[in-house]
DNA sequence: GCAGATACAATTATATACAATATTTAATTA
DNA sequence: TAATTAAATATTGTATATAATTGTATCTGC
C-alpha cells in the first residue's frame, strides 16, 4: 500500500503527465527498471494508454532530476540509483538536516512543535504495534514538517528531494530492523533541543540522525534493500 | 558577452527545447521577467519562433528546478530568486562546497590538480590585467572542476545547480569589488590543502570560501547586483 | 443594485500528424 | 567473404489540431 502522496506538487495528481511522471519514477526507484535501459516513448505511452505527449514532458523531467539521461534524437536512459549514490544522499543529507534543524530552531512556529510532538507521540504507539505503514508514514511527517519549519523554501525543496529519492530504501529500514525505535528517540532528542532553542545541539542531533540511519543501512547490506520489488505491472 | 556554457547537458545545444529551457532560465535569472509574471506557451513560442511542444517541455523541467510554478489548466508563473534565496544558496553551498573539498581531497586525480594549478595561475595574470570576462570564466573553471573532482555525481550535480542559479550574481561581485584577488588566494588555499591531503582543512576552507563570497555580496547590497540587465530582446 | 447562472473567450492538456535523425537490414561490389 | 553503400525501419523532434478547463463578462430574476 503505498499510500504517502508521493506527489512533488498539485500538478501531478490532477494532470495525466504528472502520473506517467511518478509512475516513471516510482519504477525507476524501485527497481523496475534496471540501470541503462532504454526509455522508448511509444512503448511507455502504450503501456499506459497514453499518448506521447506527457510522456516526453515526463520523461524531460526525469532527466533533470537526474534520473533519467536524454540522449539527443536517441533516446532516454535509465539512471539507476547506485548503492555509492546512497551513501552520497545520506552523508549530503547529514549535512543539510543538520543546517535544516538549526534553521529551524529560529523559524518554527508554535503549531509545528505542536504537530512534531503529535507525531512523535503517535509514532510510539505504533511502534509498540508493529504498525510499520504507520510508522514509515510518520517518519515521513516528522522530516517534512522539519523541512516546511525551517523557513527556507530552497532548502526545503532540496531536501524533499533527497527524501523521496531514498524512500524505498528507507522504508525498508524502518520495517525491517529495530531502527524505528531509535530512530524515534532521536527526533525527540531534536524536537527537544529546538525547543530549547540549542540550534548548534540541534544541528548537531539532525546530522547525527542521518548519520545513524546510514549505518544502520549500512550493517544491513544493501542488497536486501535495493531489492526488486515485484510489482505486477499488468 | 555571455559566453560560459550555461549548458545542463549536450540536449541543451542541439534540440530547440534545450535553447528554450536557456533561454526562458536565462530571462528568469537575469531578472527580465519579473516574479510571478505569467509565462504563457502561445506567447513564448511566438517570441521565439517555434511551436508550442518545445516551450512547454522547457516550461516542465523550470518547474522541477523551482523557477517556475505551474498551476494546471492555468498557466506557468515566475518565481524569481529572492535576496533570501541567494542568502540560503549561499549557506547550502558553504556546506556543501566544504564536502566537495573533503572528498576531492580522497578522489582528486594528478590531472585535475594540474588543471587547478594551472587555472589560479592564470587567474593571478588576468586579475592583474582586470580581464574581467576571463576572471569569472576561470572562476567557474576552478569551481566545477573541484565538483568534478569530488568523486561524487550527486554533489556534483547539485553544486553544479547551485552554482548556475547565481551566476549572475557571482559575475558581479568578481568584476565589481576587489573579491577577485581574495577569492584567488582563497582557492590557492584550497588546492593546497587538498595536495597536501589535509581534508578537514580543505572542507574548512572551501567552507569559508563560500561565507565570505557572501559576506562581500551583503557588504555591496544586493540591489546593485539583482539589478535587471537591459537585454534587447528584439 | 446584486447573486447566481450561462455563454463566450482565453489558455492549457492531450492527441495526432508530419519531419528529421538514427539504426538496422539487405544488396552490391571488390 | 568482407566491406561498403543504400533502402527500409524505427525512434525522436516539432508542429498542429482537438478536447478540457478556467476565467470573465453578460444576462436574468429578484
Amino acid at each position: 500500500m503505498d499510500s504517502i502522496d508521493s506527489e512533488r506538487n498539485i500538478t501531478d495528481k490532477y494532470s495525466l503527465r504528472g502520473k506517467v511522471f511518478n509512475r516513471i519514477r516510482e519504477d525507476i526507484l524501485s527497481g523496475n527498471y534496471s540501470n541503462h535501459d532504454e526509455l522508448r516513448e511509444a512503448a511507455i505511452s502504450k503501456k499506459l494508454g497514453v499518448s506521447r505527449t506527457p510522456v516526453r514532458e515526463a520523461l524531460r523531467q526525469l532527466e533533470l532530476e537526474g534520473l533519467v539521461t536524454i540522449i539527443p534524437n536517441k533516446g532516454a536512459y535509465v539512471n539507476g540509483i547506485t548503492v555509492k549514490d546512497v551513501d552520497d544522499i545520506y552523508v549530503i543529507r547529514s549535512y543539510l538536516e543538520g543546517l535544516c534543524a538549526k534553521w529551524a530552531t529560529r523559524h518554527i512556529t508554535k503549531e509545528q512543535i505542536e504537530a512534531l510532538e503529535e507525531i512523535t507521540y503517535l509514532s510510539d504507539f505504533h511502534i509498540e504495534k508493529e504498525h510499520w505503514d504507520q510508522i514509515f508514514e510518520l517518519d515521513n511527517r516528522f522530516h517534512t514538517t522539519l523541512y516546511h519549519s525551517c523557513g527556507s523554501s530552497i532548502l526545503e525543496h532540496l531536501l524533499t528531494d533527497y527524501h523521496h529519492y531514498v524512500e524505498r530504501i528507507r522504508r525498508n529500514t524502518l520495517s525491517e530492523s529495530g531502527r524505528a525505535k531509535d530512530a524515534c528517540r532521536e527526533h525527540k532528542d531534536i524536537l527537544m533541543a529546538i525547543k530549547n532553542k540549542d540550534e548548534d545541539l540541534a544541528e548537531e542531533l539532525a546530522n547525527k540522525h542521518i548519520v545513524l540511519a546510514l549505518e544502520n543501512i549500512q550493517k544491513q547490506g544493501y542488497e536486501k534493500l535495493m531489492i526488486k520489488k515485484p510489482e505486477n505491472l499488468k
